[in-house]
DNA sequence: ATATATGCAAATAGTTTGCAAGGAG
DNA sequence: CTCCTTGCAAACTATTTGCATATAT
């Protein structure tokens, strides 16, 4: 059967934190964010909620180089990550959720998820290093 | 202009370790596939080789979580990862790399590439954790 | 010659875990 | 009263880096 979960202080902080949040924060912001409210609160404690919400599917964990940022959008959808500031943005094009079942006819696999990531860069990083003076700017 | 690359001995030795593999080998495989052939290798010259090697296109490197892993084949496609053992297979899905241009047509940032991983279970430990005596197997 | 690359070891980043004490149900 | 959860600190995993030395070109 399911373990039973209990409803602490500490839990309700970190999902409120998420929910709070539209700028898919690491789990070291949301650290910080809760020790605004509760400056006892240990980052073990954020870890294991976070981890524990994601398992549950009450908020989205996404796995990104460099560490994972949580979303409280659950529902499937592809991120972008500025690969010089590590931003991630929301992806609004179409999720295909039927390519797990191409996925495992091809390979013979249980296949239980897939998801995107793009890499790219984000306004404020292409503007600071568009080089004045070079032409080649496109 | 290029930083010039040498040929050293160890750079050889990385690569080639990534061609012989087909099993999209983690930095910590690579390096003790090298170490049998050079004992004194060390392991911060076979990361800077990886990351230097995939950095310049020749090998692909695979962000998982958990660690990357490295790609003799460097044409963008999918792959999956067994959730219980780590293993990666490659996934003969279609890729679309027009959907850069449409992530950026909707974010507004610059998009270089994208990736997409699969999550699932692997024959084996799908077998594995069909505990027997439970119907519900589907 | 000279700058790139190596080996080593220490440092870093992100995350997990063991354990005794605390607290939700 | 039970056992899930917390706080703390230490452990862990993956990776990077500073520096003196070695080596490719």
């Amino acid at each position: 059967m399911a373990v039973q979960r209990r409803n602490t202080r500490q839990r309700k902080l970190v999902l409120d934190a998420v929910r709070q949040s539209c700028s898919h924060p690491t789990a070291d912001e949301i650290y910080s964010a809760v020790r605004e409210q509760d400056p006892k609160i240990s980052r073990g404690t954020v870890y294991r909620n976070l981890n524990l919400l994601a398992d549950e599917g009450t908020i989205l964990s996404i796995k990104t180089p460099g560490g994972n940022r949580f979303d409280r959008t659950v529902d499937p959808h592809a991120h972008l990550i500025c690969t010089a500031c590590g931003r991630v943005i929301d992806v609004p094009l179409p999720f295909d959720g039927s390519l797990d079942a191409s996925a495992a006819d091809e390979t013979g696999w249980s296949v239980m998820s897939h998801y995107t990531i793009f890499e790219g860069l984000c306004p404020a990083c292409r503007d600071r290093d568009a080089v004045p003076g070079i032409e080649a700017n496109l």
